[in-house]
DNA sequence: ACCGAAATTAGAACGGATTCTAATCTCTGT
DNA sequence: ACAGAGATTAGAATCCGTTCTAATTTCGGT
């Protein structure tokens, strides 16, 4: 697997994207090439939502998209970089419903646990997706920003206000520890070795020990 | 990608390894079999150890093991279960080593961050390969016992004597867990996003709060 | 309105995993 | 020794990610 090359314009994004093409103006993305990506990742989740990863040919999500496999390419240096966006745009979902609807629980553990369990949820109304998205992700040598939004959601969940600027290293690293758990047993659940409640269950005894003291 | 189908003889090996041709005699494996399978292991694990997986091409493993394309795909369905024979080795290995020199620290958490570290520093001998086939483990649909052997490990390295079968669940899923940040932050050292010493920091804080009341 | 740079396109081409085929080989039981 | 069932083989064929090519189109600056 290639690490993407960095695109000589594009530097916003989520950090470790680079979906933009370059441009005369560097850092300028027009109207009509957001729409194009936007279009393009519409297209790509469509498609992995039936049939997974494996449904997300990239010559069907061009077509899909409307646009010729090498603009895909143009705009996703690779497959990987496409489930990266596609993963992207489900983590700001869950944020948004985060915002919208802060866990209430009453402890830090609790309120981790209801974040967690809210993102397994909403992961699993799509279990094709879910499942593609996850396993992609976790072996990529794309620079995801995954698990650190994850571990900076957690933070903020479990102690309000806080963030991965005011934590401790330790604090992070443990909300960062809970995080992996989390990952771990929804793709066991994904593999069918796990129930909803099990996954639960296991969520909470990590998080009860990992964020007792926050 | 593909679950293996199961091969109609096959029931022993490690669980969920679908590697042996079927038999007459359900289960029975001849010693030419036998052998033949060790060595497309070893021509595997040879070649993954230069370039990763990406160097260990079937055709290219065949070919080192002296067998045809076709007989490769008779004994390993899937790439995947070949990753999945090789890594089985050298969790072997690891048992072996723990076996000889068990961990000798005062704490259970202590014990356990001393078996994950020198697993650690073993596969880090042959990072390439390491990456390869953690990355590889974590993805597949093939069900690897990869994650419960080595809650296994943790368990007895934490309270000697104690197994699978008469841990409580509570300590099972601990293990897990620790287990589980185990492998992501090895995948995350293997980036060069944490050196070995943030590594072993970030486990250590994992597993003195996750193995505190063992 | 025109130029040139960059974007876009259709489609061919390439590489590696996996599948398929037809022939040959190797047993095992009789 | 012989038949029949797998096992094995060499190699072609297929599938899909990725790369490449040679036009063609779009657009900002003049």
């Amino acid at each position: 697997m290639r690490v993407s090359p960095v695109v000589p314009g594009g530097l916003e994004g989520h950090p470790g994207l680079n979906s933009v093409p370059s441009q005369a103006a560097p850092g300028v993305r027009t109207r009509s090439q957001h729409q194009r990506r936007k279009r393009i990742v519409q297209a790509a989740a469509a498609l992995a939502s039936r049939g997974g990863v494996e449904a997300m040919q990239m010559r069907t999500v061009a077509e899909r998209a409307g646009v010729a496999l090498g603009t895909l390419y143009r705009y996703f240096p690779s497959k990987m970089d496409l489930v990266v966006a596609v993963v992207g745009e489900e983590i700001d979902l869950l944020e948004s419903s985060i915002e919208r609807r802060p866990p209430n629980a009453a402890t830090p553990a609790g309120r981790a646990v209801d974040v967690l369990m809210r993102a397994t949820r909403g992961l699993m109304r799509e279990p094709e997706l879910a499942d593609a998205l996850i396993r992609s992700l976790i072996i990529t040598e794309v620079d995801t920003p995954f698990g650190d939004r994850m571990a900076g959601l957690l933070l903020r969940a479990a102690v309000p206000g806080l963030t991965a600027a005011t934590a401790t290293e330790e604090q992070f690293a443990l909300t960062g520890s809970l995080s992996s758990v989390w990952v771990y047993e929804l793709l066991e659940m994904l593999r069918g070795r796990r129930t909803y409640e099990q996954t639960q269950r296991r969520i909470e005894i990590a998080a009860d020990r990992l964020l007792a003291e926050f």
